[in-house]
DNA sequence: ATTATTTATGCAAGCGGTTGCACGTAAACC
DNA sequence: GGTTTACGTGCAACCGCTTGCATAAATAAT
């Protein structure tokens, strides 16, 4: 059997309060007594065990993490491990423990969750969610349960988010493209509905708009799915309307991928493409797609830190924090 | 506060121990009580808290996943993500939970393992080493605590393990060379410890052999580290040594991508080149690299699978799985 | 010296389940 | 009809730790 608080208490001569009091050192306990305990405890090899403690009304100092399985999309993939693993750094360096679970669709993912609340298990949640779930934030909130979501939420709810700074990043790659002359810049992004795709779209209005640029709808497209046949159609658009442009920019690579191919094929020459995300294909295509790596590390990094911020403060306001992403300049630019 | 088995058993009109039975199945109630248990159950919306249950004695059913953290290679393939999923998906599908804890080095790897023990939170652990690490095999021998190692241990100590079948996977490699003709087939691979190495080395062996072909030990690379570098060094010295070759296997697609801008900076011509792990780049890159799946779902699935039989089944010996990898056959094989 | 105040430590009641053993009742036996 | 057997259920101890409250000793105040 494992050495219990008991042991150390019996071998140190004390009772059992004082050796859990000497483990949070929270009362205060002559020095002499605490070396005591201390010492027993190092003789003894104890290791407090987690799970009595956690039962006896200690925090478990557990957070999950519930991950959507129903992407293939690699740049999920790398988004994913990485942001996974900045949260381990942050949760580590922080004495918490990381539970994980893929979930095939929505439902399962409440179905989760709603598990990591009701087994006691976790103390908190961190949502990887790459698009909306109200669903889970609802149900988080109903429950007055602490968690941090990655990417932001729709409307401002109070609530912990973290997410990268769209506006900029985007205010960025347009004015690279300005600096280097293009005037005539076509836009490609996801649902207007989703914020990330409204505060890309408003980063590159306000550049235009500080250039002096009018802004053309024409060139302006929303789709609803991230994929590269969407950017080529948007692009083959373009170009059959005749709208003059020189340069497109996307809010994911996959669509860059199809309007480089959509340009290709039409032979077009000298139009700019950026992307985002910095999917692994980017480096490797030919030419190179100058795009936006949004440090996801430094999302889950965050993430775990505001989660744990409020999980060992109560009363602190939710807040949102947001992550500077770097512009990679590449072949697609020059 | 959360509904406890004891409003259960007073809605039910039983007793605590009664409706914990139920709960359990194991004991022969009435069907009459356990309805009204299970009535009692739903009505109240109760959910067995899992910390009780653990401290009680029940096992956590929880797996702990160690993933080393040191080489930002590995980072760039899917290999983890993937291995994680699929332990994810049958360790889900039998009702345990997953923690994970990514370490910086072996010793951090230990101290994680220690932690995930003495804290008694985990029943199992999963190590996802890309190679050796027996300080962490060892502790946990000496501690008699169930685990499974993804990837073969050097030697065969009786533990559980996963791996592919490295042997008739590069076997396969060799033949679809020699059947497109090749004769003189060199071989870049990793440390001749690993038991990875041993075990591709060996099936392309067996293939020469089968072929009438006569290894020559000038063609057969053995090297510490897997980078594109040493696949361009070792090509060199091929190409230097003035052997004749016609074709280059290698143990993983870094070496492969070192050859091929070895083969395309001297210009050699018609030298099939092969891979394995089809990391990404392996399709974007130009040619395509033949290369070797191995299938981390799988990996990571009977991993799961291996550990929680033994979980439930004390008796059961330990064991070894092999899993299939798929060749794919891309342009440098054309 | 006596009483009031502070302080370090111990006591014991939980936290929410599990489970060996005891017990009462009904069925089975002679 | 009385005794044995089997079975379903309850009692209570326990898992290892936390913590409010009580207590005894030490210190300060009168």
């Amino acid at each position: 059997m494992r050495v219990t608080i008991k042991e150390v208490a019996i071998e140190a001569g004390v009772s059992l309060s004082t050796v859990s009091r000497v483990l949070h050192n929270n009362s205060k306990i002559t020095e002499e007594t605490k070396d005591r305990v201390n010492k027993a405890i190092k003789k003894l090899g104890y290791h407090p065990n987690f799970i009595a403690s956690s039962l006896a009304g200690k925090p478990t100092k557990t957070i999950g993490i519930v991950i959507p399985n129903d992407s293939d999309e690699l740049f999920k993939n790398t988004f994913f491990i990485n942001a996974m693993r900045g949260i381990s750094i942050y949760a580590q360096k922080k004495g918490y423990f990381l539970m994980y679970s893929f979930s095939k669709n929505d439902e399962e993912e409440v179905r989760f969750i709603e598990k990591y609340i009701r087994s006691g298990w976790v103390s908190g949640i961190v949502l990887l969610n790459a698009y909306e779930n109200d669903k889970c934030i609802n149900y988080l909130k109903d429950n007055d349960f602490p968690f941090v979501i990655i990417g932001s939420p729709s409307e401002s709810k109070d609530i912990n988010w973290v997410d990268n700074n769209n506006y900029d990043a985007m205010a960025e790659v347009v004015e690279l493209l300005i600096s280097k002359g293009k005037k005539n810049i076509a836009f490609i992004g996801g649902s207007k509905n989703l914020r990330v795709t409204k505060d890309r779209f408003a980063g590159y209005l306000s550049v235009l708009e500080k250039n002096k640029i009018t802004p053309q709808s024409g060139l302006h497209f929303f789709r609803n799915s991230f994929s590269e046949s969407e950017g080529y159609n948007c692009t083959m658009e373009i170009i059959y309307s005749g709208i003059e442009f020189d340069s497109i920019v996307t809010t994911d690579d996959l669509y860059s991928y199809g309007a480089l191919k959509a340009l290709e094929e039409s032979g077009r020459k000298n139009i700019m493409v950026t992307g985002f995300n910095n999917t692994p294909k980017s480096s490797y295509i030919n030419p190179s797609l100058t795009t936006v790596e949004i440090n996801a590390d430094e999302l889950g990094e965050n993430a775990a830190r505001l989660l744990i911020e409020h999980l060992e403060n109560k009363n602190l306001k939710p807040s949102g924090v947001l992550i500077n992403s770097n512009l990679i300049e590449r072949e697609t630019t020059t």
